[in-house]
DNA sequence: TTGTAAGCGTTATCAA
DNA sequence: TTGATAACGCTTACAA
């Protein structure tokens, strides 16, 4: 196991704890050439590695970020932590990556976990649920970036998609291709891009002038869409084209259409608000509004890292346009 | 920021340090009642939250474990990984999962780095580059546990599936189809699973009298791919099945269709190794050999934990089984 | 240029 | 049943 310790190397090199630290910091100024060798061989001799948890408790620093994500099965979530990842890498930062579920007291739990392994800040993707939590991390002065989602008012830089503007940028798109029967499928409107998803589609339809009708809504969990599905296919009129509100639902569509025998673009049109895997290898290959995950992880990421350095950053939301990509699921509707 | 500490606790009830410890480590045999609450509510008065790096310093024990996962992108890492989190949740550690992107040099940093940084153990998709390091750890008995790959011949517990097997059945599936002229295509055989389902190919050809042919073996990068298939649906006589042998594989075989407009199963049945999403919903469904990555992710915790525990474990080779799963993209071939 | 010594916030040992 | 006190392995004034 762990054995060695700079108490070691210090006696092996004829030298104090102290120098064997400066060593260790590479704050050569001061230090003799010999002495210095004389420390690396000792190191290399006795194959010492250093204690960071030892280093940690002494510089309250742990060089570990946490990254609570509400639910890890959306793609969205992934390439968002691959990015933080990434970034974090050039620093010599870890990430831990922790899994919320959806569930507030799961997250509560990681909150407070993280927190007492002292790590140096928090990306959030906020459940919204723990409001009294995120304000006292806050005003505590913890570095802490949401993701995603909006939750309460709080004073904290924010990373969010356009979820109005691209919701509305679909339908736009829909009703251009001549659709007027157009349907919008997300989970419950419990967080905030749900609720903004649904609020593009409903002024995109209003700026058309085109009624709204409830049954073309549907916001239900995931269990429930399969029957809300032959719900809403069974009507008289049935919608031509569907919003997908995520890559959840998209599974469930496809579900759906799997059990159905139906195809896109023949039966309905599809857009899904979300980053697939395969979308544009598929056959046919699905329209999507994507969501620049990539950026929108490597920003957070920079904010949170910049709050740790005490570097002043902008207590702002930050919005990121998503990227309306049509592909084959879209068709034009001609009756 | 974190302020208060246990001394703080202390002085606010009135008691030593140590009775404080005792408290919070819930040895309550010998505490006074009173005692007992005058701490506990000195603790919520203050909102004292503990400092888990102190104690891992003492206690040589982080409750952390480390995750080196050979390349991300894979969905069977990903699944693997997400097991093994699950697992570690319910015994209260935290699992830091770190991508070596296939590279042997950020796999060694990462090893030192998260061996500094104390964690309790490592589950390891080796990159099989640093057989040094490897064997260095394990003989330090540190506790280490190898997933997927195999790497050296080296004293630990190993958890695989069985890729020459497997790769068998889909081959026998595709001759049982009628199918003579069969394709395998993987990235370059750096990796043993790679190499084994291979094997596996090789031996279902030999065992059903089919000549084995070079130009329907592909093992090139990713890069390649598109170029190597072109070459091999050039021939006279292209293959009418293939094996891919991964996801990322898998989607440059689908770029390809989609680059020539070709489809399956018309053009060629086609099998995937790797569990892929959508896999089931996907129109055709695509046929796979999943992998048990949850129980393969859940029984490398349990072995990893054990070892922590310094529990006696097997340190041999758990072999799993892998799932053929025929959907839509196999058909059965009639010239 | 290097060494001494005092922490960092816990836990553990042993007395009281 | 509780309290001193010494670790744990490192960093950092400050002294030499």
């Amino acid at each position: 196991m762990e054995r060695v310790t700079m108490a070691d190397v210090a006696k092996e090199a004829g030298v104090s704890k102290s120098t064997v630290s400066q060593y260790l910091n590479k704050r050569y100024e001061y230090m003799g050439e010999k002495t210095r060798t004389r420390i690396k061989e000792a190191i290399e001799r006795l194959d010492y590695q250093p204690n960071y948890i030892a280093r940690s408790l002494k510089q309250k620093r742990t060089s570990m970020i946490g990254i609570i994500v509400a639910n890890i099965m959306h793609r969205f979530s992934t390439e968002v932590s691959h990015a933080i990842e990434e970034y974090c890498y050039d620093s010599d930062i870890q990430a831990i990556v922790c899994n919320a579920d959806d569930d507030p007291a799961k997250e509560k739990k990681y909150i407070e976990m993280l927190m007492a392994k002292q790590v140096d800040g928090l990306i959030i993707f906020p459940t919204a649920k723990n409001i009294d939590l995120y304000d006292q991390m806050i005003k505590s002065g913890y570095p802490v970036v949401f993701m995603d989602r909006k939750a309460g008012d709080l004073n904290l830089p924010r990373i969010v998609a356009n979820n109005v503007e691209s919701a509305y940028d679909a339908v736009d798109h829909f009703i251009k291709y001549g659709h007027r029967k157009i349907s919008i499928i997300t989970q419950e409107l419990s967080t905030s891009p749900r609720a903004e998803r649904v609020t593009g589609y409903k002024n995109c339809l209003q700026d058309h002038e085109i009624e709204y009708k409830d049954e073309y809504v549907i916001n239900q969990p995931i269990e429930e869409l399969q029957l809300e599905l032959d719900r809403m296919f069974s009507l008289s009129q049935p919608p031509t084209a569907l919003l997908a509100g995520n890559d959840l639902v998209f599974l469930e569509i496809l579900r759906f259409m799997k059990r159905k025998s139906i195809s896109v673009p023949e039966h309905f049109s599809l857009v899904v608000f979300d980053n697939i895997p395969f979308a544009d290898v598929a056959t046919p290959a699905v329209s999507t509004i994507s969501q620049p995950a990539f950026e929108m992880g490597q920003k957070a990421a920079e904010l949170l890292l910049k709050q740790i350095k005490k570097e002043d950053v902008e207590l702002k939301e930050y919005q990121y346009p998503c990227d309306l990509v049509i592909r084959e699921t879209s068709a034009r509707q001609t009756d």
